[in-house]
DNA sequence: CAAACGATTGAGCATACGTTCACGTAAGGA
DNA sequence: TCCTTACGTGAACGTATGCTCAATCGTTTG
C-alpha cells in the first residue's frame, strides 16, 4: 500500500481505477477548462450576456461596461480566438455577435443554475 | 454623439439600453463568474470529474491526478469554500464528494456541449 | 490630402493564481 | 511513548492574467 509514480500513498486502488475509467482524456479536458475560463471572467462574462442580447461594436461594449475600448478589444479577442464571438465590418466599426450556440446555451445555464 | 462617463463615443444608445436591461446585476454575475473560474482549471475539474464518480480521500486524489497532496488539498479549500465539496472524516482519512447538484449538473452540461 | 475616428496591438505593470516546500496537527500503530 | 501517516496551512516563487498606455492601421469625412 506504498509509493505510487509520484511518493504518493494509495488507500484504495479501486476506487482510483474506477474514478480514472470515467477521467476524460487530456484533451477535452483542456477543452472544456479552457472555455469555462473564459467564461470565469465578469468582463467577457458581461461582454458574452451583452451579446446575447444583440449584435454590439466595440466602442458600445465599451460604454456599457465602462471600460476601455482597448479593454474590450483584448477580451474580444480571446473570445474570437475560441470561436465564441464573431464579428462582422461595416465601415470602420466592427460589430460583434455570439458564434458558438453550445457557449450560448452554456451560459444560460450557468445563469439559471448557479445565478 | 460624444462622450459617455470615461471618454467612450456611443454608437447605438439604444441597444446599449436594451443589452443594459438583460444584465444580471453585480453580485449575480460575481457568483456566476467565481463558479466558473472554479470549474476553469484542469486540476479542480479533474477532482469534481473524479468526485462525480466516488468519494475519493485526499490522498487518492493525489495518485489519480499524480499530483501532490498539498496541491489537491489547497484546490479542495477553494472548492469546500463555496460549497461545490463536503468532506466526511473517518480516522485520519478525509473522504470528500460533491455537495453541489447545481454545480454538479453544471459539470454535466459543459462536458456534454464542449468536450 | 489631412484630420478624425473606431478598432487593434504590443509593451509594461500590478495583481492573481497554482504549485512547491517546510512545518504543524491529529490519529493510529509499534 | 515514539514513530508513522493523512491532511492542512502559510510563505515563497514563478507564471498567467487583465488592464493601461502609446502607437498603428483602415476607413470615413472635411
Amino acid at each position: 500500500m506504498k509509493q505510487d509514480s509520484c511518493q504518493v500513498t494509495v488507500i484504495d486502488r479501486k476506487r482510483i481505477e474506477l474514478a480514472r475509467k470515467q477521467m476524460p482524456g487530456a484533451e477535452v479536458l483542456e477543452n472544456v477548462s479552457e472555455v469555462l475560463k473564459l467564461l470565469g471572467d465578469t468582463t467577457r462574462l458581461r461582454i458574452l450576456l451583452a451579446l446575447a442580447t444583440t449584435e454590439l461594436c466595440v466602442c458600445d461594449l465599451a460604454a456599457l461596461l465602462e471600460m476601455t475600448s482597448s479593454a474590450i478589444s483584448h477580451q474580444l479577442r480571446l473570445l474570437r480566438a475560441r470561436g465564441i464571438v464573431k464579428y462582422r465590418k461595416e465601415g470602420k466599426i466592427v460589430y460583434y455577435s455570439l458564434d458558438d450556440p453550445q457557449v450560448q446555451s452554456l451560459i444560460k445555464v450557468s445563469m439559471d443554475q448557479i445565478g
